[in-house]
DNA sequence: GGCAAATTAGACCGATCGGTTTATTTTTGC
DNA sequence: GCAAAAATAAACCGATCGGTCTAATTTGCC
């Protein structure tokens, strides 16, 4: 890896708090500049422009989230204990969240919106592979014969990641994780109650 | 009403979608002044700054929310219907919104997290107060008898606007309303199996 | 209709914005 | 160790930022 290389990666772990904090407008290349002690010069011989910065940004808060989440859910033998992986890694996101300045998803998906396509693009992408993996949980669970065969997995998959965004926005709101914790709960009673097979 | 309260409101009314389209720091006051086809002067002559222009442009936005859906709701008689209203009033949410720009609360309380404290104060009483909103017409229902008495309405109230949030923000990135739309189908579902009282 | 007050336009201010270019320093490869 | 290339610093650019102040216009009252 050369030197530019390691600056790149280094500017980049930088900046992603910044943009997953502040947004794209409301971070500058100044901030930048101050966040990793580089001069202009530095940070645009290495990118374009601060698009190109904020677009690798997300995917490096994407890619966090994304990483952590994935090694717990992997640990996991079976499509249950995987979903419960999934419920107890976001218990208490919101105060101590993996991802610097939180959801990375959610906070460019509301960024984003119709502002910054470039940046819409990649939240989309994002999104749909997070759905990809709950549908494949599902999916695992109703071949191990837990879940039942007639569960709508997309529909669910969808269903638990409203719930679970919905909730880290009011926790983060109401300055309250036990809005976004009893949301977790019921999510785990409901799978309990309706995913599960019948004995 | 003197000219200047006049142009208050007029000011407040074409600051607040770009407020709630582009957020606190995407929105200048040229793009206010270009909205609103006046100059610098007719601005701070109204208002003393973009503060606070942004946190009344924030409370247009939610107060054209809440007596749009407000209205909906008092012109209904019982609890069930006034929470139908309030799911029928969210299909199609954001194609046709009925606040420019979208959800407001959404979207202030993502934007001013911990970079603007004056509009997450704001974001926050709103989201109480539609939370208690919700609230109530849950007691009504346990009230006249249509309701199980031992709902939670506390509970089911942040689950209902949890999941109306997160169907909104990805049903906006995904550009799908039918996921919103399948959301809301199943919070009926889940009123009519999980609310009402058994026969 | 005239005048004073209110309202708004437009000029101005220092600071910051994203980006470019020149200067300087560091790294790399021989 | 040296020279060239790469990487970074710093100066520069035009534009825009939020806000202030002076100039001009409009409004409201008598």
């Amino acid at each position: 890896m050369t030197k530019a290389e390691k600056t790149k990666e280094f500017i980049i772990a930088k900046a992603a708090p910044l943009f997953n904090k502040k947004g794209y407008a409301g971070t500058s290349m100044s901030d930048i500049m101050k966040a990793t002690g580089l001069a202009k010069g530095g940070l645009y011989g290495n990118f374009e422009s601060k698009d190109e910065i904020a677009a690798l940004a997300f995917e490096y808060s994407y890619n966090q989230l994304k990483e952590d989440i994935g090694a717990k859910v992997r640990a996991k033998k079976t499509g249950v204990d995987k979903l419960l992986t999934i419920f107890q890694y976001y218990k208490n996101y919101t105060v101590s969240p993996p991802v610097d300045g939180g959801c990375p998803l959610m906070n460019t998906a509301i960024d984003a919106d119709d502002a910054y396509p470039f940046l819409k693009k990649k939240a989309r992408a994002a999104l749909q592979e997070m759905l990809g993996s709950l549908q494949h949980i599902l999916k695992k669970g109703i071949e191990e014969g837990s879940f039942r065969k007639d569960l709508n997995v997309k529909k669910e998959a969808e269903l638990i990641f409203a719930q679970i965004e919905g909730g880290i926005m009011m926790a983060k709101v109401l300055d309250e994780v036990t809005v976004l914790n009893r949301l977790l709960d019921n999510l785990k009673y409901r799978m309990e109650e309706e995913y599960m097979k019948l004995p």
